[in-house]
RNA sequence: GGCCCCAUGGUCAAGCGGCUAAGACGUCGCCCUCUCAAGGCGAAAUCAGGGGUUCGAUUCCCCUUGGGGCUACCA
């Protein structure tokens, strides 16, 4: 007897971006199928009609594809199980509904919304937990005809068996087990035909052979209810899996108000797929050795549930950031000129025209050991650009009104101009020189070129910066350096 | 309110009855250095509280407290 294939999902409702806990999700199963050479399919939740949209089914499936999440089977690609957008799938589930109306284990309920809260009031005051109590339980034919024709719209419900308790065996968190008698029987149709989520999720997740169900913890006191759902189709229940919840900085579940949520805004923000997918496995599961740093291919090697904790986790900034910079650094010049050619646009950097591709490449590479992500290389590229500088404050002014500073650039300006070639080596010599020839402390020559030629007081090392700017920008500089001295 | 989950430094976390309670981010200090970073080295910092069980509890059980989730014709 061998081991099925294990057939995972990611079941998101297109109602807005792909969110940054979804997209832990979907890492996660994803990982778990191309661990165990199994299946990952993408699926469309999309029964909320009112906030359902094609634009985010679009959004999600974007940052998917950025992060580079591929599914074996589902929207766009198909399988063998499809349609793999619930809308698509109304067919199938009415089958399964009348067979549960058929059997006397789901049945029409009339009751408006106005009769249901009203209910739920009284059993909240009461104390008790709020659910339906059963009203439509046992109508006659002949109350029905009476309520339809009074135009009420039947919604359908799980007869739900009283006393009984219900196991969901957790592959994270064991075996918790849920009284039926707190869940009342709840709608499996709405009122307009279509089904609700917890009814529909279990018909897809049976007829596409999904056999572990991972995915967040806030789910975990749903799942009772779809358990009532497989018992009632007589279907075995998959693997289920409920990892813990990401929280924002106060500890609440992520939300608009902790900052960027979704996956696109790290996209546009320059973060990178395997930096943000590094930080995001982190988040709920360790693995066993000391290595933070994966690459994608690194973690589908060595990941299981084993590890995922059950406690939930902050978001921090801070370590996203710090783990993203490790995979900048191992990008190469081909690559950083990639991942900033948005932001050199943006910047207005590449509007000037006149920069070779080559230098540009030189340039944004420099900044490779000193990012977090791409939004930030304008700021570190800027230095680079235009014939003269501002002097960033008074610090900088200071440091060229010094006594010495007169006779240091003369100095460097001559040698520049006599300079064949500025490569990190010649500019190494000569900057010693002009230590030499100056006798004054190495600090003394370098902050005042350091400061008429980037009018920062902080910059890249000078071995650097001189030759990416040139002998002639060098002196363009000065220039303007000295006319801005005098007045 | 009811039900369910969770609880190790500021944050992510290892630990799975006996440890000086790993490691990482962040913070601080030192080194490197023309500067800012990066990098290297080092430091401070954690078992929520109370009961049990046990020769022995961070670890097992119960309670309290705290946090979170669910309780929809949302997913």
């Amino acid at each position: 007897m061998q081991d099925r294939e294990m057939r995972v999902r990611f079941a998101p409702s297109p109602t807005g971006p792909l969110h940054i806990g979804g997209a832990r999700s979907a890492l996660f199963n994803w990982l778990l199928a191309k661990h165990s050479g199994g299946k990952f399919i993408l699926r469309v939740e999309d029964t909320d009609l009112e906030r359902s949209s094609r634009e985010s089914e679009e959004d999600i499936k974007e940052s998917l594809c950025w992060l580079g999440l591929s599914w074996d089977e589902g929207i766009d690609v198909g399988g063998p199980h499809g349609p793999y957008r619930q809308t698509e799938r109304l067919d199938i589930y009415r089958e399964y509904t009348q067979k549960l109306l058929d059997s006397g284990q789901a049945y029409y309920c009339y009751c408006t919304d106005e009769e249901l809260e009203d209910e739920r009031q009284k059993l909240a005051a009461k104390g008790q937990m709020p659910r339906y109590m059963g009203h439509c339980r046992e109508l006659t034919e002949e109350q029905k005809d009476e309520y339809e024709a009074q135009g009420r719209k039947a919604t359908v419900r799980l007869r739900v068996p009283p006393n009984q308790d219900v196991l969901v065996d957790d592959l994270v968190r064991g075996k918790v087990v849920f009284d039926s008698n707190g869940i009342g029987d709840f709608v499996i149709v709405k009122s307009d035909g279509v089904p609700t989520y917890n009814y529909a999720v279990v018909i897809d997740d049976i007829l596409m052979k999904v056999t572990h169900v991972v995915r967040g913890e806030e789910h975990l006191s749903n799942t009772p209810r779809q358990v009532l759902v497989y018992e009632a189709v007589g279907a075995p229940t998959p693997k289920f899996g409920h990892v813990s919840l990401i929280l924002g900085k106060d500890r609440s579940k992520m939300s608009k108000r902790h900052g960027a949520t979704s996956v696109e805004q790290y996209k546009k923000n320059g973060y990178l797929p395997s930096g943000l997918l590094n930080f995001l496995v982190l988040l709920g599961w360790s693995p066993s050795g000391e290595q933070e740093i994966f690459t994608l291919d690194e973690l589908v090697k060595i990941f299981s549930l084993d590890h995922a904790a059950k406690n939930p986790a902050v978001f921090d900034v801070d370590k996203l950031n710090w783990i993203n910079a490790q995979h900048i650094k191992k990008l190469n010049d081909e690559q950083m000129y990639e991942l900033a050619l948005p932001y050199l646009m943006e910047g207005g950097f590449l509007l000037e025209g006149k920069y070779e591709r080559a230098w540009l490449v030189k340039v944004v590479a420099t900044t490779r050991d000193h990012i977090s992500c791409g939004a930030e290389i304008p700021q570190h590229v800027a230095v680079y650009f235009g014939d003269g500088c501002e002097l960033e404050n008074e610090e900088a002014r200071a440091v060229l009104e010094e006594e010495s500073a007169d006779e240091v650039l003369r100095l460097f300006e001559d040698k520049v101009k006599k300079a064949e070639e500025l490569t990190a080596e010649s500019v190494q010599a000569l900057l010693k020189s002009v230590v030499k020839d100056s006798g004054l402390p190495g600090k003394k020559v370098y902050m005042p070129i350091r400061v008429a030629i980037s009018g920062q007081t902080h910059g890249p090392e000078m071995t650097l910066l001189v030759p990416l700017l040139g002998g002639e920008k060098i002196l363009k500089r000065l220039a303007y350096a000295r006319e801005k001295l005098k007045g």
